[in-house]
Order: structure tokens, then C-alpha cells, then sequence
DNA sequence: CATTACGAATTT
DNA sequence: AAATTCGTAATG
């Protein structure tokens, strides 16, 4: 491997360096920068080398399995090019695959492929690198290329089918183009690449361009992550004594595109505090901001501190930070209550008219409650009296469908033909067997005060869950009780659908089609809308609360100090007035 | 000159 | 058959 590196850098060497603001990168022993005809890589050093210049055709390249290239074979005589048996050499995927089977563990996956047409290249997979492919475009090692996932945020990501894009571009994701052989400008580009870094690197990431935040709880996450000393540091340090002149002053034209992109968003009001915070210290510590860059040592920020700062923080002990942002507190806070309390507050206002609705809402859904409740006694009520009927034996009326075997339907759920006869009962079971398929499971078991029977809430120890399905039809942990012999149907009968007519079926439950089940399918009803109505109930608590909370935490601490309400001129107009509001 | 769009080779 | 991702023409 060693020797791999030092022979590529031997190969590549000065010219590497003088083709800096091209993307091309040199090849082969010619070291011309040209990859539009055939070439050959070698399996040791990597390296690609024209087949004209080499002398290797394309149809010799078939035939090879493993290449090396001349300066390789004379550091390594054991190295040697191998050759595919004639009979692969047509590209029998079993021969392939025999192949790789009896390849030695050192040996790469496979020898040689095509890409982007046959006048171009032939790719040959590294033997330095097992998984990545290395083709024209992928030196096949660099970080980019070992990537397998799309970042999702990139132009090129954003331009994917799979993320919701148009597919007009079609390039792969910028953090996926090779370091090395991708072209340059469909690498990443260089602000995205430094924010990103920053998201994924916090703690580097007051090191660079410390002062654009995302939001504000990326801004209020560093200052806990820093222990609440390092804001104003990340504000105030115009100057980063490390970067070298260049690099400085690439760091502040970034900074500056930047500002101007966000200038109108919602952080602007914390910046302004920042940049009050800015001048307070300039001018409290002015004698020693100069002197700061030759010595790196500050002098601690806490009130009336002359000690020096610990490296990588503003103050010299936790204790001057804690005072002060006491200090802070006692200054700023007593000032914005008295602005809060200057104006009304819209928002409490909608917070009450929101608690208003809620109750009425609740109100109404505990009233559909009772009368769910009601109709579920009315319905058990009905199907005791429906048990006590006696059954009609003398007709035989049991619909026409007595003989006739030869119809068949299908089932809805297996589609297979079944006999009418059975036919109920098959496709109950078929439907319950789908749908025990589908998991019902919850982790936790149903604490619904004074609610009977509404959910199944078996417990499965394998996958530690309750089953949620509706108790009256869950198929997978009740049976349906066996129905007697003499047992009658008992279904209320009706009128125009909805009127009772107070009589009730009694045909033997086992002949009755017409019902079948139909104590079951009642019951479901009813208890289905009851479930609906626990949720809307649930629903509006949650609600409640959340209201709730936020009424509480307005006006609290936090907000207060991080907040402020602006009493603007009331002669000037409003701009939200009239049309929009 | 950079960016965008798109046909098409290649891979999945 | 669909997805991926080249190279390059068109466009700004």
C-alpha cells in the first residue's frame, strides 16, 4: 500500500499541483488529463492508463482479469496480469460467478466493465477498494464516493424524483461526487460544505464562521453546549486570529453573502441584541481587544473581574458567568415587564376564546358519550329479549337458495368460488385471516375510566402489546360462542329500515342468512362510535393543555428575556390594519 | 463561463 | 421497467 501511494505520487506529482484550478485530473504515463477513449486501471496503484498509449485494445481488455500496470510489475515481480479462461471471456454470468467464488480473498469482485459507451472507458474495480466501484468519475476512495446515502438537501438531491424533484438535472448528490475525478463544479459547494459541517460538527463550528445561527435555538443550543460563556466570543470576534490572511478573507465575504440572504428574517431581533452586547463589551474592554490577538489571553467578562479568561471561554471561573447573567437578568428583566404589561395581549385574549370552544366541545362530546352509553344498555336490552323468542319451525322459507349448489359467488377477500351456503362464514373467516396479518398492537394496555368492553386488550407477550382491535369483533383472541341448535336469530325486524316493528326473526339462528351475526355487527357500531368519541374527548384535553401551557409560559422568564414587545408609534399606521386583519 | 436541461448508457 | 447519473448542448 505504501508503495502504491508514493508510486501514485511519483506519477501524478508536479503536475497534480499546477492543475489546481482545473477539474480534470492527469492520467496514465502520457499524464494528459484526456479519459474520452478506452482505458485500463490497475489493480495495485489504482492509476488509469490510455489503452493507446499502452498498447491495449479494447478487445484485450476482455480477456483480462487482473491488470498491473509496467512500473507496479517491476516494484513487485509477483505481481503478474491475469487472464480470463477463454470460455468467460463472453461474459457467462455462472463462469462469472465461479470465478469469483475461487478467487483468492486479496482479489476484487469482479475484473472489468463498461461505462457510458464503449468508445469511453473500461473501469476496473480496485483491489485497495472491495465495495466502491471505481469508474471515470469515481476514484472509488474518497469519502464521497464510499457515501451510499443522498443527502436530501443538496440542488441535485432536491432535483430527485425520490426527494419530490422535477429530474432535471440529474446529477447525484453533491456530497456524493468524487473528490477526486467528479467535476468540479458538481462537488459541494463551498458554503453549503461549511454549513454543513457546522450542523454536524458543533463544536468546530464557532471555530469558522462563527456568526450566522439558523435559528434561534441552534443559537441558544451553543450557548448551553459552551456553558453559557461563549456568545458573545461567537459575536463579537470579527477577527479569527487563525485563519491566515487568504482564508480570512474568504471567511468574511462568505459571511457578508450570507448576511445578506437572511437579512430580513426572524432573527434579526437577536442580533441586534448580539450587536448591543457587541458594543457594551468593546467599550467596557476596549484597552485590552488589541492585545488579545498577539497573547490569546481575555480578561474574564465577570463583573468587576480582572482575571484571565480560561482559554476557550470568556471568564476565568463558571461562577463570574452565572454572575453575570444575573446581572443580565436584573438589568434587562424588570424593563420588559414593564413593556409587557404596556400592552394587551392579543394572544392571552385567543387563548381564553380557544379554552371557551374547547369546553363547549367537551361539553358536547360528553353528552354524545351518555347517549352512546345509553344505546349500548338499549342494544344489550334488545338482544336478552331477542334470546327469549321462540323459534318459528313450521316454514321452511329459509330463502329460495335451498337446492340450488351450482350458484357461486366469490369471496371478496380470496376471491375463490365459493357455495352461497357457506359463504358468510367463509369470507368472515378469509377477511379475519388478512386482517391478523395487520398488527392491532399498542404497548399499552386501555385506561378509559368507566368504559365496558371496548377494546380487545389481549396482551401478546412475543411483541409486548395490547390488541386494539374493537373486543366484539377481534377474531385473533374471542370466538364466536357456538350457536345451539335451537337458538333463535331474535334481529329486531324493521320497516322502511329504520322502524321497528317491534316483532323479531325467528329463524333458527344456524339457517337465519339474512342476520347473520347481527348481535355482533350492533354491538360493533355502537362501540366504534363510542371509540370515536374517548378520541375527540382525548383530542380536546390535549388541546386544553397545550393552550394551557402556552398561557402559562407567556409572560414567563425565558420568554421575557429572549422577547421583547415594541410599542410602536400609535399615530403610525398599522401594517397588519384592515384589509388583513 | 457557469448553470440548466436533457438524451441516453448503465445499474438496480 | 424504473432509477441513476453520465456527457454535452442550450441557455443565461
Amino acid at each position: 500500500m505504501d508503495s502504491d501511494m508514493s508510486d501514485n505520487d511519483t506519477l501524478r506529482g508536479p503536475e497534480n499541483s499546477s492543475m489546481e484550478g482545473e477539474n480534470a485530473p492527469l492520467y496514465c504515463i502520457c499524464r494528459k488529463p484526456d479519459i474520452n477513449c478506452f482505458m485500463i486501471g490497475c489493480d495495485n496503484c489504482n492509476e488509469w492508463f490510455h489503452g493507446h498509449c499502452i498498447s491495449i485494445t479494447e478487445k484485450m481488455a476482455k480477456a483480462i482479469r487482473e491488470w498491473y500496470c509496467m512500473r507496479c510489475r517491476d516494484k513487485n515481480p509477483l505481481l503478474e496480469i491475469k487472464y480470463r479462461s477463454k470460455k468467460t471471456k463472453e461474459r457467462d454470468p455462472d463462469s462469472d460467478r465461479m470465478e469469483r467464488q475461487y478467487s483468492t480473498p486479496s482479489t476484487p469482485d469482479y475484473k472489468s466493465e463498461k461505462r457510458r459507451g464503449s468508445k469511453k472507458a473500461i473501469a476496473h474495480v480496485g483491489a485497495t477498494s472491495p465495495q466502491v466501484k471505481r469508474s471515470v468519475r469515481m476514484c472509488g476512495e474518497c469519502e464521497p464516493c464510499r457515501r451510499t446515502e443522498d443527502c436530501a438537501q443538496c440542488d441535485f438531491c432536491k432535483d430527485m424524483k425520490k426527494f419530490g424533484g422535477p429530474n432535471k438535472i440529474r446529477q447525484k448528490c453533491r456530497f456524493r461526487q468524487c473528490e477526486v475525478r467528479a467535476r468540479k463544479m458538481l462537488r459541494v459547494k463551498e458554503e453549503e460544505f461549511s454549513l454543513r459541517e457546522r450542523r454536524e460538527n458543533s463544536y468546530y463550528r464557532r471555530r469558522h464562521y462563527s456568526d450566522d445561527y439558523d435559528s434561534e435555538a441552534e443559537l441558544l443550543q451553543q450557548y448551553q453546549a459552551a456553558g453559557f460563556d461563549d456568545m458573545a466570543w461567537a459575536t463579537d470576534d470579527d477577527e479569527e486570529p487563525q485563519f491566515s490572511p487568504v482564508m480570512r478573507k474568504k471567511a468574511v465575504k462568505v459571511k457578508h453573502v450570507k448576511r445578506r440572504e437572511k437579512k430580513f428574517d426572524k432573527k434579526k431581533e437577536s442580533r441586534r441584541h448580539k450587536q448591543k452586547q457587541k458594543h457594551k463589551d468593546r467599550t467596557r474592554h476596549s484597552e485590552r481587544a488589541d492585545g488579545r490577538d498577539n497573547s490569546g489571553f481575555r480578561q474574564c467578562l465577570g463583573p468587576s473581574c480582572v482575571d484571565a479568561a480560561k482559554p476557550n471561554s470568556k471568564y476565568c471561573s463558571e461562577d463570574c458567568g452565572m454572575k453575570l447573567a444575573a446581572n443580565r437578568i436584573y438589568e434587562i428583566l424588570p424593563q420588559r415587564i414593564q413593556q409587557w404589561q404596556q400592552s394587551p395581549c392579543i394572544a392571552e385574549e385567543h387563548g381564553k376564546k380557544q379554552l371557551e370552544r374547547i369546553r363547549r366541545e367537551q361539553q358536547n362530546a360528553r353528552l354524545r358519550l351518555t347517549e352512546m352509553e345509553r344505546r349500548f344498555h338499549e342494544l344489550e336490552g334488545i338482544i336478552t329479549k331477542a334470546k327469549q323468542q321462540a323459534v318459528q319451525q313450521d316454514e321452511e322459507v329459509n330463502d329460495g337458495e335451498g337446492e340450488d349448489t351450482d350458484l357461486q359467488i366469490f369471496c371478496v377477500s380470496c376471491s375463490h368460488p365459493i357455495n352461497p351456503k357457506v359463504a358468510l362464514k367463509h369470507m368472515e373467516r378469509c377477511y379475519a385471516k388478512y386482517e391478523s396479518q395487520t398488527s392491532f398492537g399498542s404497548m399499552y394496555p386501555t385506561r378509559i375510566e368507566g368504559a365496558t368492553r371496548l377494546f380487545c386488550d389481549v396482551y401478546n407477550p412475543q411483541s409486548k402489546t395490547y390488541c386494539k382491535r374493537l373486543q366484539v369483533l377481534c377474531p385473533e383472541h374471542s370466538r364466536d360462542p357456538k350457536i345451539q341448535v335451537d337458538e333463535v336469530c331474535g334481529c329486531p325486524l324493521v320497516r322502511n329500515v329504520f322502524e321497528l316493528t317491534g316483532d323479531y326473526c325467528r329463524v333458527p339462528k344456524r339457517k337465519c342468512n339474512k342476520h347473520y351475526n347481527w348481535e355482533k355487527l350492533r354491538r360493533a357500531e355502537v362501540d366504534l362510535e363510542r371509540v370515536r368519541v374517548w378520541y375527540k374527548l382525548d383530542e380536546l384535553f390535549e388541546q386544553e393543555r397545550n393552550v394551557r401551557t402556552a398561557m402559562t409560559n407567556r409572560a414567563g422568564l425565558l420568554a421575557l428575556m429572549l422577547h421583547q414587545t415594541i410599542q410602536h408609534d400609535p399615530l403610525t399606521t398599522d401594517l397588519r390594519s384592515n384589509k388583513d386583519r
